[in-house]
DNA sequence: TTCTTATTTCGCAAAATTACGAAATGTTTT
DNA sequence: AAAACATTTCGTAATTTTGCGAAATAAGAA
């Protein structure tokens, strides 16, 4: 009688990269790491974004927990870059939730 | 001497559909739309997700207002459809998002 | 060792999110 | 008109998010 389902894993695991880019800041600064893909300081993003150096960083540590970017310390700088290969299992996973609009965007744009 | 850029438009937007999509039960129910093609009712969700009436309502609200789903009144049922439109585009704005890894997908499964 | 530099963590406040039950809304059926 | 139904809005509480400045951390330079 109880229809209830549990929601699954892939569904959460959707929901934390979209909860993970859910902000401005952190879209951008996950969109400048794969355009350019190329590393970034921590002290370069603070210069441009508008907000502070401990905004910034938390910031910076819930798109490492999300596993989207990673720290490489190359001291007295901490040098983030994209974690390529979460990226690319994000980047599957959004696939699969828009995939109704893929034909569309291969006629379009592909 | 004053760096600090303004976020563009396009980074908000794609904000703004990551936070509609940064819950698992609204994942759910996009991605049950999108999936189906086809529209449903409040009640069958609430009879399926484990949530209550009133929480669904707000959720299913918030999708209405990032543009994802719509409604169709249809007495004494309301029945909620994704917005095509709108979803395209969010679908593009993601494309653009994780483009580098596009090469890649469209090697593996395309 | 002390100073400087880059960054993070802490402590706090304001605002937003999530969830629920109760009451309200609007439509059909009786 | 009253009852029944599906759904939303309201009021409220608990939790989370966002943002900042001050203090802490950690490494290199003086």
């Amino acid at each position: 009688m109880d229809k209830k389902i549990e929601i699954p894993d892939n569904i959460h695991e959707i929901a934390k990269i979209a909860k993970a880019l859910s902000h401005p800041v952190r879209v951008y600064i996950v969109m400048k790491l794969a355009k350019m893909s190329q590393c970034c300081y921590s002290g370069d993003l603070v210069e441009e974004l508008p907000i502070g150096r401990s905004t910034l960083s938390q910031h910076l540590k819930e798109l490492k927990y999300a596993g989207l970017i990673q720290g490489e310390i190359n001291p007295p700088f901490i040098k983030y870059c994209l974690n390529t290969e979460n990226f690319e299992i994000a980047a599957k996973q959004f696939n699969e939730l828009f995939k109704n609009n893929y034909n569309y965007l291969k006629i379009e744009e592909l």
